[in-house]
DNA sequence: AAAGACATAGATCAAAAGGTCTATAAAGAA
DNA sequence: TTCTTTATAGACCTTTTGATCTATGTCTTT
């Protein structure tokens, strides 16, 4: 189908920041002639838009953008070209998040501070259709696999835990019964081996199960 | 002492993310001949002696930074220089932090997701000493600095409740019997206005009174 | 010296959380 | 069909939390 010319590798950029677009294209460009960016985008349907357009042979994503979250321009990208490339450029490991980019399609996994060497060879292996995870990121997904699967009522439950509301409340925002609503937290508490709420709320956070509200 | 040309402004970028300093870069350099980077850094301790060697005209800092942080720097280079222009660049308006970088002497606050010509904008502003805050930060300081102060021993007991621990551990951490840390509880849910001490701990992290524990 | 902020702690009490049972029902897989 | 998972809910009980008192000692500021 498509006859390759080895040479270049020809990438797009999606990005909220534009400080960061500019270091990424910086970085890329500089001292590696065959790469080159072709393309730009701030958020997830700007994103999307601009890969149809392109079609680059790598997409460096972020995967909290507006619009249209990074998971989801992943998951509609492959549906449209299961063998796209994609490269997750994140800020934070929050290893929920990282997990969905993955099942979502994403081929390779980077926090943003990298080094420079690091986001090239990253870049590369991606490009050459090879998976790219740091290691320990790569243990991570694998126990996370294992242990801490949240049901899609759990996950319910634990966004609104998150945020601070008692049982009662959870109970009626999403028309349960309280004692439901205690299981649920009891299951969290095991899944996420935590001995109480608040601590169960921390690490949702900090694996990126839930988001800080604005 | 300094004979000053008017026309040049020195910077010093201190950042530990490689992509963040080439973008500043990139962005500072760019069509605006009388910015000029003279220094990187990307740690604190790193930043501190750059500044010592260049004594640049504004100094960009993130308040994330590894060996020395951010507001520790800014503390140390304004007891040097009481008239160095700082401006924070950071990624989450955690409040606390940008409240004690200001109280530090940080001139300026950005978030880094900021357009590229704000960022000229807060860079001639610092330039020139004046104070650069968005409008909803700086409203948010003002509140910040009525409503919520906490007492050194507050914190202690926000940093522990914020990692899931209860009253009893609290106590028996700090030393204290449980009665007095219900109280420092109390206290801080009432500054906190959270209704519980999840609600607690999850304003704590949003605010950036305390940092996710590794 | 007096006033105010902070830290300490004891005593109660009601509300919420958390643990442990049992039990029903729907959906999907073996 | 049978087994498993998930979601639902009730009952019971203990622990923890949170609210509200009173009270003392130390600082710092006025």
């Amino acid at each position: 189908m498509t006859t390759q010319l080895p040479a270049r590798i020809r990438l797009l950029i999606v990005d909220d920041h534009p400080i960061v677009r500019d270091g990424l294209v910086s970085i890329l460009h500089e001292g590696e002639p065959d790469l080159e960016v072709v393309g730009e985008a701030g958020d997830g349907k700007e994103g999307l838009a601009a890969w149809r357009r392109l079609r680059p042979t790598v997409t460096i994503m972020d995967l909290q953008l507006p619009e249209l979250s990074g998971v989801e321009a992943i998951r509609l990208i492959r549906q449209e070209d299961p063998k796209a490339n994609i490269l997750v450029l994140t800020t934070f490991d929050g290893d929920a998040d990282i997990h969905r980019a993955i099942e979502a399609g994403a081929l390779g996994y980077l926090l943003k501070s990298v080094r420079r060497a690091v986001l090239i060879e990253a870049v590369r292996a991606v490009a050459a259709g090879q998976r790219y995870l740091p290691p320990a990121t790569a243990a991570r997904l694998v126990e996370g696999m294992e242990l801490e699967r949240l049901t899609p009522r759990e996950t319910d439950v634990l966004r609104l835990l998150a945020q601070g509301e008692r049982n009662r409340e959870i109970a009626d925002a999403l028309g349960l019964a309280e004692p439901t609503v205690k299981i649920h937290v009891n299951n969290l508490l095991r899944k996420l081996q935590a001995k109480d709420r608040t601590e169960a709320a921390v690490i949702a956070l900090k694996r990126g199960l839930v988001h800080l509200p604005r």
